[in-house]
DNA sequence: GGTGCCAGTTGACCTCCGTCAATTGGTCGC
DNA sequence: GCGACCAATTGACGGAGGTCAACTGGCACC
């Protein structure tokens, strides 16, 4: 609105890693001041992308890897019948775009879900950067790891639980990751759809629709659009379980 | 059987990277002679695992790599209320344990599905190597990065397919791996139970067996026990596409 | 300030797949 | 070669969640 917003943006814009407050859930993590320089020196450009932006898009050539520093993104696959599979919603201090590694171009897309602010790594610098310093390489493969982890954890979820369970895990996971980036994590607000939320789960939109419903019935929510308050986290914890006697699928 | 078998299977176990069948598939694509050497060095050594044995499992120190030689493997998950979802079948050429980098412990479970050979990467040599040889380390970056694009399409797979179109998937990807391992791609042997199956794919084992029973109805494939032909490459890719308009969980 | 549009909610209905149970057949140990 | 055991198959049934339809309420755009 008046201007001194723009100038404070631009600035923060063009912060340096160093005194970045994602430090510590980003790549430079535990790398020593002189090597985060470096670090800092190849991040190229802090730009910004509107609601609904594209950040790549399948077939898009691979150039970079990109950090969330503000805002929030989904990453989505689509197979040849134009079906879409949401991957992942990604908070500040995430890095998106490893998918590309394998075969040099991306196999996935990349949106914003708000306006949001992305910090771009170059590869080409970047594996310069990171031959030269030892710790930041193995940094990198620990990030791309927690991918690898993260995507079991979304697997354990479609295929094992119920569509309750599902969602109750789905808002404690964001849950802890507001906390993580020290927000209050008992009031969520959503940045993606209920379309968005019902096909990250597997589900269609009626049934997450319904089960907001229910759950703030049981008084475990209170829920108001986007805006969602975990009233009982402990309820909402105990939610998250599959009575694993009841269900052939859990025992394996 | 013959004590000669056995000798020929030594030899095998002891053959180097560089005169490995699977060379093209496994870390070493696109390494040059020399480096090569360097990596077969770091390779320590080349263990059997029996049907049912255990690689690693949730919570085992990371120590090293590991390269399915032979045989075959399942990863799993476990969650604390004891559901296991298996996350991938491992076949010849396919390097498992990445998910342990992140936290410098596993947090799945490797198994044998039957008996197989396993070559191990210590993995302070091998990054030792790899800092010294930035071939390989893209090459390792790659091949983690291949092991997320899996992912995505297992997670597309669970979320938006129906049952036996997921059967149909699942067969057709695993005779385009026998295929690539100079196998024939239309006489599947599998490894793996119907519960595995079941499992992978978020089913239960009675979904898997009906379906196995009503693709070999239609002419699909011919199913005798683990071993399973497809008759019909042509009819099985047509099972696997959902049609988009019919589904609104298509549409996203 | 109207209005058109889309996200979200709710209800009624139905289907796909999970559950339970019975049976078959292969394999392993003795 | 016999029995025990478990993987796999098949049938009958039920329910969780998908489908279709109607409605509501925000919000953006004239």
């Amino acid at each position: 609105m008046e201007p001194t917003a723009t100038v404070l943006d631009l600035n923060q814009l063009r912060r340096s890693c160093s005194s970045c407050a994602l430090q510590e859930l980003c790549l430079p993590a535990g790398i020593g001041a002189d090597d985060l320089n470096r670090l800092d020196a190849t991040v190229k450009d802090k730009r910004m992308l509107d609601r609904g932006a594209v950040l790549y898009r399948d077939g898009d050539k691979f150039n970079a890897l990109y950090v969330v520093r503000s805002g929030s993104l989904k990453t989505f696959v689509q197979n040849e019948s134009g079906n879409m599979q949401i991957l992942a919603f990604h908070l500040p201090g995430e890095i998106i775009g490893f998918d590309a590694l394998a075969s040099n171009q991306h196999v996935s897309h990349a949106e914003a879900l708000e306006r949001s602010s992305i910090c771009e790594l170059p590869y080409t610098q970047l594996q310069q950067v990171t031959s030269e310093v030892p710790a930041l390489h193995r940094q990198l493969m620990r990030v791309i790891s927690r991918e690898v982890v993260e995507e079991h954890r979304h697997l354990m979820m479609m295929g094992r639980q119920q569509a309750q369970e599902q969602l109750a895990t789905f808002l404690r996971s964001l849950s802890d990751r507001y906390q993580r980036l020290q927000r209050d994590g008992t009031a969520l607000n959503l940045s993606m759809s209920r379309y968005d939320i019902a096909n990250y789960l597997g589900l269609v939109v009626e049934t997450v629709s319904r089960l907001f419903s229910r759950m703030e019935e049981m008084g475990v929510l209170e829920v108001n659009r986007k805006s969602v308050r975990i009233l009982r986290p402990d309820l909402l914890a105990g939610l998250c379980r599959t009575d694993v006697a009841s269900k052939q699928k859990g025992v394996g």
